[in-house]
DNA sequence: TAAATTTATCGAAGCGCTTCGATAAAACAA
DNA sequence: TTGTTTTATCGAAGCGCTTCGATAAATTTA
């Protein structure tokens, strides 16, 4: 039972010739395709485990003119982060692409892409069906795999009407805020950065959109960006400290992601403020820090690996063709949505 | 200049005419291989910028039957670790195939390993001509490999002769003994986990060597394990407990690795020991959270990124058959090492 | 100068598969 | 019944490359 004897490789030709039938039909059974007898297909089938016959990629790529390649592109700085969010992505992406008989390769770009010069390998040689791009990338990255024709969609990140997955920040946002109005926090402020993030901004307006239904209609002196910087810790810091400093009578504070909650959290505390008592928090991602901190962090769970699962599948839906809109995920345009989680723990 | 007009994918046979070549010849060119006159090189070169002709992977892995990919085995929690040590290593691994025209496919494993179940599908479709195997990982994936064949190295672990690549522990382990002695310390304990990983056995081993130079023939009691558990900052946390109720009079603990140092570090402080006043800390790997601890952790660096680099080079050497021992790096039968750095912070 | 070797080039076979007709039997319609 | 469509199977072409002789000119050696 599928044990063979020395290490040659089987070929179809001997598939073929041990199962009494032709190279093609035992190609077509392989792939699932035209019409074959189910007497012939299982004799077929009975065959190749006998033979151990397994295909060779080469070949059939040759043949059929694909690859059988998925690309996952993802920024260096990305991939190297202490916080495995985008390589929990791509794990996800990985686990997905074993049941469509994909394989990923995957390509690290630098922060300072340049067209031309830092083109992935994948890409310049065109040794992939389809490409999956993790977070925030180079707009001429964005235009090079466009140029390029290869299939794609983007993971976390938006840009034009590309087609991509994203977190449902706007939903997840208004869940924070009516979340902690039910605990009886009245003005709850908001604290981001990097504004021209698409994830962030939609952060935002969520947020507003959920304040306004509360009589919010001008939240702006609850709102603390530094536009220009990433959501990291020390971002979440410094801006705890221009919070405290400002006077707002926040009770609770909606952060972009954990980092900055985390940023925020060790502030306030080493300036004297209780958490939650003085100041509830809520992040965003529910990276592994957030469960570890102290106090555990409430935070908007990302169900990463699942990020990955359905990028792949999208893009396969894509290659295949079949972009019918039987997704059960919502739909708009080309954005398909993750769903969230607000995960309560000691912070609020 | 490389410019093609339409999407149609230029073939060896184009270029061929193009140059007024045939084909071997052509194929001689991009291989480097057989004598082609300087003039027809020239001439087959241009045409290929000229045409922008980028060979067919599959069509080439065909016929040379090679595949030009190697696979990359990595523990699925060693994947996803918030300190990035294993992800880095791919990395350099990542980098470096780039240079020798490999791609990487990565696949990651379960730790509970099951043969002939959870075969990584590169290995169980033979669709990488090498293999790199970084971590511990279960004996039973090791015996799989090598049944198959396929040539392969592992980074940073050893099981019986196989080739591989390791840090230089017994000698990082000497510095640092010798270096905290220099500082003044006598009694060095040693904070250790899982004593059956090679890595961790052979820094114990250098540890006692060094202090066997100095006269202490019976370290025993300045040693302190949990064998059975993994070096982590919670083990290193626990043992400090113990540590500190054993009454040893240690002024200096050299801890297996970061996390377990970190741990240590941080139940000191809780309890009122002062670091490194009262007692130095030297860890080892020189994770990211070392430089951002307090204080800051003395550690030994790792090259990560190097790491892998070396391994994917161990490996094409091999690959190439071309195993001359030409390799700049010390190599005792088999394994080949890397060498470290002590990084002096605030921590000793 | 003849023989052997090196350098240069090419044609053709073939890697292992997919896919496009061709062929024909079986099933269905008219 | 005859014509049409569906089902089943196969042979052969060909995907784009590498590589193995074959051939011959240029160079070295005897």
């Amino acid at each position: 039972m599928g044990t063979t004897k020395i290490n040659k490789k089987v070929t179809i030709k001997e598939v073929a010739k041990h199962a009494k039938a032709s190279m093609s039909t035992v190609s077509m059974v392989i792939n699932n395709k035209g019409y074959v007898s189910d007497e012939k297909r299982k004799k077929i089938l009975h065959s190749i485990e006998e033979l151990g016959y397994v295909p060779s990629a080469s070949a059939r790529n040759l043949a059929s003119n694909r690859t059988n390649n998925i690309g996952f592109i993802l920024r260096e700085s990305h991939f190297t982060l202490s916080e495995p969010f985008y390589t929990r992505i791509f794990l996800g992406t990985e686990f997905e692409s074993k049941k469509h008989n994909y394989y990923v390769l995957l390509a690290t770009v630098s922060d300072t892409y340049k067209k031309k010069i830092d083109t992935p390998r994948l890409l310049k040689e065109r040794n992939v069906d389809g490409i999956i791009i993790a977070g925030k990338v180079s707009a001429e990255l964005l235009e090079e795999v466009e140029e390029s024709g290869i299939p794609f969609v983007l993971v976390d990140y938006q840009y034009k009407s590309f087609p991509s997955i994203s977190v449902d920040n706007r939903n997840a946002s208004i869940e924070v805020v009516q979340y902690l109005m039910e605990k009886g926090h009245k003005r709850i402020s908001f604290l981001g950065a990097d504004r021209y993030h698409p994830s962030i901004s939609e952060r935002l307006e969520g947020y507003q959109l959920a304040m306004m239904k509360d009589g919010y209609n001008d939240v702006s002196e609850l709102v603390f960006m530094d536009e220009y910087e990433s959501p990291t810790l020390q971002t979440g810091y410094n801006l705890a400290a221009k919070f405290f400093k400002s006077g707002v009578k926040s009770t609770a504070v909606y952060c972009v992601n954990d980092a900055m909650a985390l940023g925020f959290s060790k502030y306030a505390q080493q300036h004297g403020h209780r958490v939650p008592e003085d100041v509830a928090i809520v992040g965003f991602d529910d990276v592994d820090g957030a469960k570890f901190s102290s106090p555990q962090l409430t935070t908007v769970r990302v169900y990463k690996e699942q990020f990955g699962e359905l990028a792949l599948r999208y893009l396969t839906e894509i290659l295949d063709g079949s972009d019918k809109g039987n997704s059960k995920y919502e739909r708009g345009n080309h954005t398909v949505t993750v769903p969230t989680e607000l995960v309560i723990r000691q912070s609020s």
